[in-house]
DNA sequence: TTCAAAAATACAATCGATTGTATTTTTGTT
DNA sequence: AACAAAAATACAATCGATTGTATTTTTGAA
């Protein structure tokens, strides 16, 4: 018993002198055992600790009841949220869920894309990595007919995947039309990775901003970086060689709370001297003075969403030609950083 | 092939003619198959697109060399930097991860539980739920001889079990020193649940240095919650019915964060009125004006030394009798929330 | 009481990989 | 050339649960 050795339908099975077959159907509550049997199936599972095998149930069904999750950074407040929608959903549709993070590294990514569909999880939703260029990875997951969706970084290289985004561009857009209506002139962004299609558009939503305001783009006004803290403080830096700049739009919330961290050790006051808004609306973006304006992306929406149109998708192989993808649009909540009174 | 139909050895064993033993082997690098033939195996493996299948392999050899990992919640900061710490050694020493959170729930951590030992994971870090005051699911694990590990909240119904945790006893003591070193002398404290065994530590802590320091404890000066951001709220606006009071230690950030800016919209001065350390060192702590004094735990490395334990058990599972735990010291972080001046 | 239909249970193959044992092939020594 | 030892490969059972088919038992109508 307690060796370790664990109790299997067999040993139900000999206990009873009743067919392992009949056990196991018992055990799944089937109709074609009577109600007696069952129960007395049922008793003397719980009797002796049994405990079901889902390895091998899961070797014969060809299923896992298992969807497989892969972000970049869980403990990232975005990803967070996008978490805990996927965990509802999944939960409610009775799959369980494997979580796994690349930090950002394509080679780890591999790994996991390789672990996950080496123990059959019955589908996978993910985010792709900054360092991710090639999708052979993926292509041959996709190839193999396995379901996949998207969320967040939606790839150009699968025009026929399901994918969960938001308007960035639009986001961006509304972000730098906001700092202009306040009377900014001199407008700086800081940008991300450009291999990335998301930060891509969050620049081109400023730019074209900014265009239809008849302001021209300096291209110095710029920075672009992994959007980390330390490049925040960097790209300040780099910033305070303009005097002129009297607004400031960051891709992420990361790089603008720390740039304004150090602005005002510069003694620099946001947002009399420079306004700033942020993207991602994470926590402690309310809390830092002045109150961060940024852009909430509806991460639980986004995760509930996803995971309905993968489990879609595993239940309906046969239509996986199907394109359901869905552009959902963030909200720009406006604090003090950004306001002139 | 994109049927879904997925290969097989014995795929590869027929298109070669060759014994699906040998090809396991093959693929397993045995040194009992030639490398002539091995490498034969091994091209044709990856022509056809050949994926292991780890369910089949893990029933035959009964070990999934995955860690499962409980914790309430992924998205707290301490939690976060525990699975970075458990990823690393885990990683390093060849062990998938499955990350779980049991959102402080206690039903949902017996369904993990269940779930985990279903799926035959090789052992199990837990931190328990707050709700978890019953431990026959956790118990049955153990005694069907699969090893634990806890985490950060050690269980007194396991004493023979292997745990990590910090002093929370010393470092609220010193914590609460601080503040009397200060020339604070109306202390209150904001207090967790007290059937974790780690709150009460924290509130002894408190209580024994202001003992020490001839200090009278007052019982009203103790706020218990289970120190949500809504209750750091709701906590100080009681507090405020005693105007003596001049300094705060609560035992955690959230709600010691919460309390200050709502103490500051009612005009108190922090440092100068009240005096303020929490716990956890959230990286709001660094943000918040004034910046939080607050006691760092080191989950890294917690997470870290608990993987090794675990991997440990798992592989000297005959052992398993002996009592390996570590208590590891927290470090105080004085930023100006605490100051004086 | 008889007997076909329905219900309950048993039989046996299967999922895909691993592994102890048996057999065949190769090697090298005399 | 003969043959024992070593190397390489094949055979077959196994992990634990599921499931289509076959068999037995029960039910109830005539």
């Amino acid at each position: 018993m307690s060796k370790g050795n664990k109790i299997t339908i067999h040993d139900i099975s000999k206990a009873l002198n009743i067919d392992s077959s009949t056990v196991s159907r018992a055990l799944n509550n089937s109709p074609r055992v009577s109600v007696k049997t069952r129960e007395k199936i049922q008793k003397k599972a719980t009797e002796l600790g049994y405990q079901r095998n889902s390895l091998a149930s899961n070797l014969r069904t060809n299923r896992t009841n298992t969807i497989g999750v892969i972000i970049p950074r869980i403990a990232r407040h975005f990803f967070a949220t996008v978490i805990a929608g996927i965990e509802e959903t999944a939960y409610e549709e009775g799959y369980n869920v494997v979580i796994c993070q690349s930090l950002e590294s394509l080679d780890r990514e591999i790994k996991i894309m390789n672990s996950l569909a080496s123990n059959r999880v019955d589908g996978i939703l993910i985010s792709t990595s900054m360092e991710t260029s090639k999708f052979d990875h993926i292509k041959s997951y996709i190839d193999n007919n396995n379901p996949v969706v998207f969320i967040d970084r939606p790839s150009e290289a699968f025009p026929e995947c399901s994918n969960i985004s938001i308007d960035n561009f639009k986001a961006s857009y509304d972000a730098t039309k906001l700092l202009i209506e306040k009377g900014r002139k001199h407008i700086a962004h800081f940008s991300g990775p450009q291999n990335i299609g998301l930060y891509q558009e969050r620049k081109k939503g400023y730019m074209s901003a900014l265009q239809e305001h008849n302001i021209s783009i300096n291209k110095n006004y710029i920075f672009e970086s992994i959007l980390s803290e330390e490049d925040g403080i960097s790209c300040a830096k780099k910033l305070l060689k303009y005097p002129e700049i009297d607004g400031l739009y960051s891709a992420n919330d990361t790089a603008a709370i720390s740039a304004i961290q150090y602005l005002k050790t510069k003694g620099i006051q946001i947002p009399k001297q420079i306004a700033v808004i942020g993207f991602n609306n994470d926590p402690i973006s309310e809390v830092i003075e002045p109150s961060l304006t940024t852009i909430h992306q509806p991460g639980f929406e986004m995760g509930k969403l996803a995971t309905e149109m993968l489990v879609h998708q595993i239940k309906n192989k046969s239509d996986k030609g199907i394109h359901h993808s869905k552009i959902l649009v963030p909200e720009l909540i406006i604090r003090k950083s950004s306001e002139n009174e």
